[in-house]
DNA sequence: TGTTAATTGACAGTATACTCACGATCTAGG
DNA sequence: CCTAGATCGTGAGTATACTGTCAATTAACA
């Protein structure tokens, strides 16, 4: 019978963690987030995924999906719904059946004239806790600590792939 | 007309969003969570729920996702997966016919003891990448910027909500 | 050229994570 | 005591986020 105890279990297993941590904080981005932009019906993926289509007009949505580190699939739906509000359109590839290539519409590119700006604040809002000098620190590991695990996330971030529906020469 | 036109807009409005960077590193999070757990049919969420519940046994649901930061009605379908699973019981408390509690079982008790050091792995790993001191620096920041953001999200923890369930004198 | 391999978008399935709402139950106030 | 309000679990509805698989199409290669 093993009955040897567990050993001495605290909830500190859990709040000391990283992965809660990553979690809890995504929580509250997000929280933060909507609550800044509910004058507007957009979610922080959909605002990503304007951003990205209004930078790289034409491109399809696999790869969008690298552009961005989401999900091919969670990507279709989140697509059909930026479409269903007419902030996007798809367009067949001439050239290719398979592909759709995806642009902005003008009400795209107007909501997104407007929230970018509220964003900025949603954004400024969930680091305002810390003192400036914290920020940047926090910040700078942050971004480090993506990106050398990029590589670890089952969708890694390719943005070089979104220059690859500009006529690519090799 | 609007005929404005966007200001230069570069997927760094992105890449260098605080919100961004969080939903990146929980995405990674997860991956390396799972990866190191593959063994185990248990998801980072699952394990957390199980902690708590061992650290708190005979606590309800809604109190358990005071605990833990997890949406009530998210952690009903948690708590039944664990329940299939013959990881945790619910027992009828008697005082309130509202309520039920939740004790770990046997294979929880079991399946708890072998993962643990598993997760610890996969935490680490999270981290390794960047260097040890950077390492404490940043989850230094990270427990403050959670812990002070608190309120701002839609479900705060609530630790000190375990205990109520431990016979009230007031 | 013709078969194989890879790619694209789509779909089904699972698991968080939130919203609002509902019935059952308990608690407080009059 | 008995009604008003709070609380508990639950369910519906929406949105990520992943796992597969699939047909259609394209690309690579023998």
């Amino acid at each position: 019978m093993p009955s040897k105890p567990l050993p001495p279990i605290t909830m500190d297993a859990v709040y000391a963690a990283p992965g809660y941590l990553f979690r809890r904080m995504q929580q509250i981005a997000v929280s933060i987030f909507m609550e800044e932009c509910k004058a507007f019906d957009l979610t922080p993926v959909q605002y990503a995924a304007l951003i990205a289509i209004h930078t790289h007009p034409g491109i399809d949505a696999t790869r969008l999906s690298a552009v961005i580190a989401f999900d091919r699939s969670t990507l279709g739906s989140v697509i059909e719904r930026l479409q269903v509000k007419d902030y996007i359109e798809r367009k067949p590839a001439p050239e290719d059946k398979r592909i759709k290539l995806l642009y902005l519409t003008k009400s795209g590119a107007a909501i997104l004239r407007e929230i970018i700006p509220v964003v900025e604040r949603a954004q400024a809002r969930m680091l305002e806790p810390l003192k400036p000098a914290d920020r940047k620190v926090l910040m700078g590991l942050l971004v480090q600590l993506v990106d050398l695990n990029n590589e670890a996330s089952r969708v890694p971030l390719r943005a070089e792939d979104a220059l690859e529906h500009l006529g690519k020469a090799g």
